[in-house]
DNA sequence: TGTCATCGGCAGGAGGAACG
DNA sequence: CGTTCCTCCTGCCGATGACA
């Protein structure tokens, strides 16, 4: 392995970080970043994705040499586990994040699903999968009473009431009864992959992208009513936010937010909703005053 | 001096590989 | 075959530098 014969360039060292060494003071922050791009770099001179293995080998023999300066430790300046475990994570991290995007090197070849895109190129793309939260990303089970066809008959009836009555249709019971029903069609659509586009999922669910029909499926998704708990976390957190804004004192457009009477409450006939809904103000409007809310 | 774009470090999830 | 380990990948955010 070429681990055996690497030499770390101790040399590029850099001079606060030596002198660190000598003293036995713990490496400053910007030395030791500065000090594993040196080691890295090195490293990828022989290998250019070292794995977990050599970055662990490389860490050992730095904090063995000196743990005063590179070793974990705690504030009793006793070492934690074997010592070198964040370095070496550390070393790993930066070779990882010099590779991205370096198909060439890499160790594990990614599962291939290749995707024509609109100039003929094809490119891989992964599937989107089940992620944190979620306890119905893909159902099984069409309802009872259902088969592929009826669902695909109640999607193109919702989709035809969409083009003839518009968004507001979706508050009527025969809408939301298919679309509550059509929920496991809409998933494997939305899971398939490559994925469908915005435009569309707009066309085969027009429903989908309205307020309600968002809210629905993302209850239905994770189990959570979005629009409760927003409120709550605007009732809890509203106040924090804006003691953060109130120390901002430095920035005068939100100085000047705060000095405004609250005329942005969407719900104004409720005190108890102010506090979420300024800071929530606050927090867009600072957000707005830098770039567009895409 | 403030704004903006870019870089780089880090956390954490997904999933394949290795292991017991 | 289930569990653990490791790699890949992505998003977030602070640091940094260019520029007006």
């Amino acid at each position: 392995m070429w681990i055996s014969e690497f030499e770390i360039p101790w040399n590029k060292m850099p001079a606060s970080l030596l002198k660190a060494t000598l003293t036995g003071q713990r490496a400053r922050p910007e030395d030791r970043r500065s000090w594993k791009r040196i080691v890295v770099s090195a490293m990828q001179e022989v290998c250019q994705n070292p794995n977990k293995a050599a970055c662990d080998e490389i860490a050992k023999i730095i904090v063995s040499r000196y743990p005063s300066t590179f070793a974990d430790m705690n504030e009793e300046d006793e070492q934690l586990g074997i010592g070198y475990y964040s370095l070496a994570k550390q070393l790993k991290t930066r070779v990882e994040h010099v590779n991205r995007n370096n198909v060439s090197e890499k160790i594990r070849k990614p599962r291939i699903m290749s995707q024509t895109s609109d100039d003929g190129s094809t490119k891989t793309v992964r599937s989107k999968v089940d992620s944190y939260g979620c306890i119905n990303w893909q159902p099984k089970c069409v309802p009872e009473g259902e088969t592929a066809e009826s669902l695909e008959d109640r999607r193109k009836d919702i989709a035809a009431i969409f083009q003839s009555a518009g968004p507001r249709a979706v508050d009527r019971p025969d809408v939301d009864e298919s679309m509550r029903l059509t929920y496991i069609y809409q998933r494997h659509m939305l899971n398939s992959c490559p994925p469908p586009s915005i435009g569309e999922i707009e066309e085969h669910w027009p429903f989908l992208l309205t307020k309600r029909g968002l809210c629905d499926h993302f209850k239905t998704l994770t189990g959570i009513d979005i629009c409760d708990r927003v409120g709550e976390a605007l009732q809890s957190k509203g106040t924090r936010i804006i003691n953060f804004f109130q120390r901002q004192t430095q920035n005068r457009d939100i100085q000047r937010l705060l000095a405004e009477p609250d005329r942005h409450s969407c719900s104004a006939s409720s005190d108890e909703a102010l506090p979420g809904a300024r800071g929530l103000h606050l927090s867009f409007g600072r957000c707005n005053c830098n770039k567009e809310i895409h």
